[in-house]
DNA sequence: GATGAATGAGGATTCATTCAT
DNA sequence: AATGAATGAATCCTCATTCAT
């Protein structure tokens, strides 16, 4: 998917790339077959690559796996760091470019929600170390929203997994249950209203006169 | 050969049922490593047997996998039979008791975000086949429901993932979230309190005053 | 094939006779994909039983095989042995009994060929044991041939090695080159026209006047 | 991965070549033990390789099978081509070269008989892909015989079968049988035996002045 | 950078056989 | 005499990786 434009930008001519047309084909397989569902050789060959020429690239699997997250979840980085400069700034852009850059990256959510699905102690290492900034930073940005009042400390934690859930959930399913709900849940449409939707649904937990009601609840 | 019926008649006595040992230890390396991780031989040694005993009571890797989800599965359509029967019944219990059986049933949860994140032709088939009957019982009960007015049509499957992904989304991750935010996400306290959490957020979704409400945000 | 006269002489009634059950399944078994292609499993299912039910019977694969090659041979011993008694008697009666015999046992003539075939210290042993006391019969039996001064004592054993040929080797490929040749070579007609044209042979072979043609071939 | 073309194009040098010298042990093995009896690892430890390498030059098990078949059946098909060519020549000359061809390629006969004995729907298949070019071949062959004539038309596929009975049935059982005759089947002087014999039958059968003879038989 | 060939470890599964029931 | 369950050995084959070219 994203392998149809190996060069998007910078002077890089007619090379191949072989690099990032590793990454992406990689990308495609890991979220769909995970790490252990995925053989080296299907990456190479889908690549155009024999198996041994990918290791001119890449030292091992693993450190292809660790550079295909890497490549997706910087740019996650950056937009909560993005929102974090903005005081006060409005957390419904931060939602919208968050949900485009995974619109765009189809594998990327399906490749953090295997991540963060797999248990056993090597895999909570890999999944600290990427979702751990993430959730640092979100847990920032949500620290600055001024309606925060009304939930209790131990639900901090609660909201910031809901929109995890919200966000990575529905890119990560939508293969699946967008089939099951004969809906297309990638088309820009299904994700601008999910968009949508998240952000209403923010507005109902975090938004002004939310405040107002709080307590009904408890 | 046939392991579909691997004790036909009879109330189980005290045998130790070495296919549902079987079945036990599979869910939980299924869970933990998905299936193209996890090995026979380890399910089985785990299990207290060697690797071709296994193939007694299981036709192969896929039967066993297939058995596992649907024994997983099972009370969960059972449960969802039940609030279906209930004329307007209380979401509330419902949600507190899938909650309280995914809290049981550790693997569970896991194995299903599994299913639901693999791609390919194959597995959507699969997911097709277990997540079906949960959409069309859970859609079935939301359609129940006083308040669904304020939602538009193209959104109510949007409403049925959110359920989707804040409760299976919560047992499947608790492991990595957990530990990334320091809590123990499967502690009955953190469960009750998930649970009051989706039941609030239910609430504020769906409840009588969300109605008045409606407008405001879109 | 055989099996459909489980009880042909003798005063057993309604008993199973599963042995000889399992000695029919496996003649055709080990007819069709020889010792090694057959598997154990599938001899004891398509005799309606447990596989540990079939070491009630023979005491392990080998024994199996042989008491099937062991049971089809004896016959062959039988007939020729009779020919012996004859004083000078026709070999026409002899070659016509025995392809009638062959004929009605289907399996036999492949398994001895697949024993015939199988080299290694095993197989010899084996090939010699069954195959052994059939040539030493056999090359008595053509001992008595009036017409064999002809043939210079070298030739013999090629002599013999024909009639093997010929005939087990008919209704060994008859599956095979049956289809080839567009004829079902084990239908009554054809086995009719393969003995006539044995004997045909035989007497080009063997016969009076060809006793007159000697010395011109050589 | 593809290995049926295992060295495109280049005059073979000094090289090992893996290929043929797999090819070599694997037309052994097969022919002596069949191809269930026969383990690929065999072969590989047998040809100086971990079984895995094999792997890299045949796609599988019944791929090399194939491979050793059909490098072993092509030179028959060139001899029988030779003789089409040639007007009214000599069968004597086919004969010889048959039967030397086969004596300096210890393995070929004993496969083709283990195909031609091999019943079930798949081996009828692979017997046919073989076996059908050389009778063709060989019923061409036998269709420019000038004394053809004293056979009637359903006699010519006994005739046919004879030839092969006699060629690739001496060939295929020399091990067992020649043990049993106290013969080396195999050696110069025993080949050069055969091959006189079948030419001595050939010329009773089909011979100058076997036409003659016609009638008396029938 | 690319590749064909090689390999040790491990994959799922089958096999013949045993044994308690 | 029959069977379900168990097992060690062996089956074919795949895997990630290396290395000489």
């Amino acid at each position: 998917m994203n392998a149809s434009t190996p060069h998007p930008t910078g002077p890089a001519r007619s090379e191949p790339r072989t690099a990032d047309r590793i990454l992406d084909v990689a990308e495609e397989l890991f979220a769909e077959r995970g790490f252990a569902g995925t053989a080296v050789r299907d990456i190479a060959t889908r690549a155009g690559l024999n198996p041994a020429s990918l290791y001119n690239h890449f030292e091992n699997k693993q450190a292809l796996y660790d550079a295909v997250v890497e490549r997706g979840v910087r740019p996650i980085y950056a937009i909560l760091d993005r929102i974090l400069l903005d005081d006060g700034g409005p957390d419904r852009d931060a939602i919208a470019e968050l949900m485009a850059h995974l619109s765009a990256a189809p594998g990327l959510a399906r490749l953090i929600q295997h991540e963060a699905l797999a248990g056993g102690e090597h895999a909570l290492r890999l999944a600290g170390r990427w979702l751990e900034p993430m959730y640092a930073r979100a847990s920032a940005a949500l620290a600055k929203s001024p309606a925060l009042g009304q939930w209790e400390p131990h639900e901090l934690p609660l909201l910031l997994m809901t929109y995890h859930h919200l966000i990575f959930g529905h890119f990560a399913m939508a293969g699946a249950l967008g089939e099951l709900l004969g809906v297309d849940l990638l088309s820009p449409d299904a994700v601008e209203r999910q968009t949508r939707f998240v952000e209403k649904l923010s507005e109902r937990l975090l938004g002004a006169d939310a405040d107002a009601r709080r307590g009904d609840s408890a």
